[in-house]
DNA sequence: ATATGAATAT
DNA sequence: GATATTCATA
């Protein structure tokens, strides 16, 4: 078993625009020049280093990768059908996205990407200047963490083939495997992201305007098989984890991101935030078989 | 001794 | 509102 770049599925990642308009064949699928290589890319598959209790090394520093890199680009291929992390799954550390609480006019550093195939990829941003690099990122107070898409459907990702149950913070961050996330980051947003499930899950299970029962619920929420592959459960009585994804209902979204841009606005490029939506149009086979066999996505 | 989760603070 | 930090406790 060997690498091999499968051509026919490359772009459809996030369902984005992109398409290799007239590239000779064997073009389709190299970088594009100015995307670089990764970095720093695990030999390993996370969900596998975890399984064998293998925590990927974080020796760098947030300004090493930075100068090392100012963009990285990934191909994080988040499954089409049930498994996203598959042994085919390709895994790029990320480095997050940071941005400065104090002077910061604007980092003419744009990241690029060109082609589809979703990538993720975030840069740090470079602060003043070579500050005494003294202390290992743990000891640093980091500036505020942004939850990028890319960050959270990573995020999310992980936290549904982990079950959200057994979702902690800790195993959440290494199987992320971005550099520079804390455990408290990621403690952080899943505060949030459970308060999310909470509401979603309270609307839909009991204020919905059907029977609102596990047994025959035909309520319309948005399971989990979109564009995040979250179909992945049943494994060890995991539920499904929806990605929160405000949807167009009438007067009644949820999402537990919304109303938060301004930050990079190129152009409709990239880095937009949790915008995922979706034109779920319902009676199509929006079922929730979340609830299925407990009923109970939160205890404690 | 550590990690988690809720509350609270920025 | 988003993210960080504190704090009781598992």
């Amino acid at each position: 078993m060997g690498k091999e770049v499968r051509m026919s599925d490359y772009g459809d990642d996030d369902g984005e625009d992109d398409e290799h308009d007239k590239v000779p064949e064997w073009e389709i699928g190299l970088p594009e020049g100015d995307d670089l290589t990764p970095l720093s890319q695990s030999l390993v598959p996370s969900i596998l280093a975890l399984a064998f209790s293998i925590i990927p090394e974080r020796s760098r520093t947030i300004h090493d990768v930075d100068r090392a890199s100012r963009v990285t680009i990934s191909s994080l291929r988040s499954s089409s059908s049930g498994n996203g992390y598959s042994a085919a799954t390709e895994e790029v550390v990320v480095v997050v996205d940071r941005v400065g609480s104090s002077s910061h006019g604007s980092d003419p550093k744009k990241q690029r990407r060109s082609d589809g195939g979703g990538g993720e990829a975030a840069a740090v941003d470079s602060m003043a200047e070579e500050e005494g690099d003294s202390g290992t990122e743990k000891t640093l107070k980091r500036p505020r963490l942004v939850w990028t898409p890319q960050l959270h459907k990573r995020f999310v990702d992980v936290v549904d083939h982990l079950g959200i149950k057994s979702a902690v913070p800790k195993t959440i961050m290494q199987l992320m495997n971005v550099e520079g996330l804390s455990r408290e980051n990621v403690a952080s947003h899943l505060q949030k992201y459970r308060l999310y499930l909470k509401r979603i899950q309270g609307l839909t299970t009991e204020d919905g305007p059907y029977s609102s029962d596990q047994l025959f619920s035909s309520t319309p929420v948005p399971p989990q098989s979109f564009q995040d592959g979250g179909g992945s459960n049943g494994a060890t009585g995991k539920l499904g984890v929806p990605s929160m994804i405000p949807m167009p209902v009438y007067g009644n979204h949820v999402g537990m991101m919304q109303g938060q841009y301004h930050q990079y606005r190129d152009h409709g490029n990239e880095s937009n935030q949790y915008m995922m939506q979706q034109q779920n149009r319902f009676g199509t086979m929006v079922t929730s078989p979340s609830v299925g066999g407990g009923g109970d996505v939160n205890d404690k």
